[in-house]
DNA sequence: ATGGCACTCCCAGAGTGA
């Protein structure tokens, strides 16, 4: 089984590239971050003509998630509400950013993690608060059947230095400060484990890159983009690699594709 | 130290991203 995960920085923007590498990577799965737009004007017919199913919970102009199939999702359910409840998702389902569904034996949850705008911020705030609810929602669907979990999608956190092309002083950076490191490692703990680093080891590979840098000709990335995936998931797993081809068209993303196979 | 580019929407320039 492939699972691939894509922040797409609009999907009205982005439907040629996203079809284009569906035609040359047909994944059983692709979870999109950022669609930008509200459910009704979803661009599904193109992919369905491709043969994928879509689940959407979109909103408007910002955030957004989507998950295209090849075969239709069981048990889809949108937000941290239906998991957690009322009383601790409180408001941030407002913001559109968590979609699951089960595939064959494995839940995929399809998460774009808030930002955070910059440290100490109240947006900091809300990403922490964010990601304290995400913890308790992975750890409720652990008790739940299936076993297998693939948690993915666009974490907007660097895990490790290894993971930024310029780590020096990036500790009061968004997405490197300690505090968020240490909420995605509270997940992790959980029984979550990084996938591309079950097959790579040193820097260099990167998911993300600013387009206001030149970030990408001179590969100044962030690997923010991941499948954590429980320990069944982990074993079996025979690649996770980002495919940064997409990064180098006109008119990219300023993220990659990341594919993850089971 | 700052800003840089791209996207969205009452179509102009502000908000947001990371």
């Amino acid at each position: 089984m492939q699972i691939a995960t894509w922040n797409v920085n609009s999907i009205r923007s982005r439907v040629e590239h996203v079809v284009d590498w569906l035609k040359a990577h047909p994944v059983d799965a692709l979870c999109l971050q950022e669609t930008k737009v509200i459910d009704k004007d979803f661009p599904s017919s193109p992919f369905r003509e491709l043969g994928y199913h879509a689940v959407i919970s979109g909103q408007k102009s910002y955030n957004g998630v989507a998950i295209l199939s090849r075969q239709p999702l069981a048990e889809v359910n949108a937000g941290f509400e239906p998991v957690v409840g009322t009383e601790l998702a409180g408001d941030l389902d407002e913001q559109k950013r968590v979609l699951s569904g089960i595939l064959d034996d494995v839940r995929i949850v399809n998460l774009y993690v808030p930002n955070g705008a910059s440290v100490g911020c109240d947006k900091y705030d809300y990403k922490l608060r964010w990601l304290y609810v995400l913890r308790a929602y992975l750890l409720e669907l652990q008790g739940r059947s299936p076993v297998n979990i693939c948690a993915c999608g666009d974490f907007n956190i660097a895990p490790e230095d290894r993971d930024i092309h310029d780590p020096v002083g990036k500790d009061t950076h968004i997405m490197a400060s300690p505090a968020e490191r240490e909420a995605l490692q509270a997940i992790a703990a959980l029984g979550f484990a990084d996938a591309f680093r079950k097959f790579v080891s040193e820097t260099g590979h990167f998911s993300w890159w600013d387009y206001r840098t030149r970030g990408f000709r001179n590969n100044r990335g962030w690997r923010i983009d991941h499948h954590w995936v429980s320990a069944g998931l982990y074993e079996r797993a025979t690649s996770c690699a980002i495919d940064s081809t997409p990064r180098g068209l006109p008119k990219p993303s300023d993220h990659a594709p990341v594919v993850f196979t089971a």
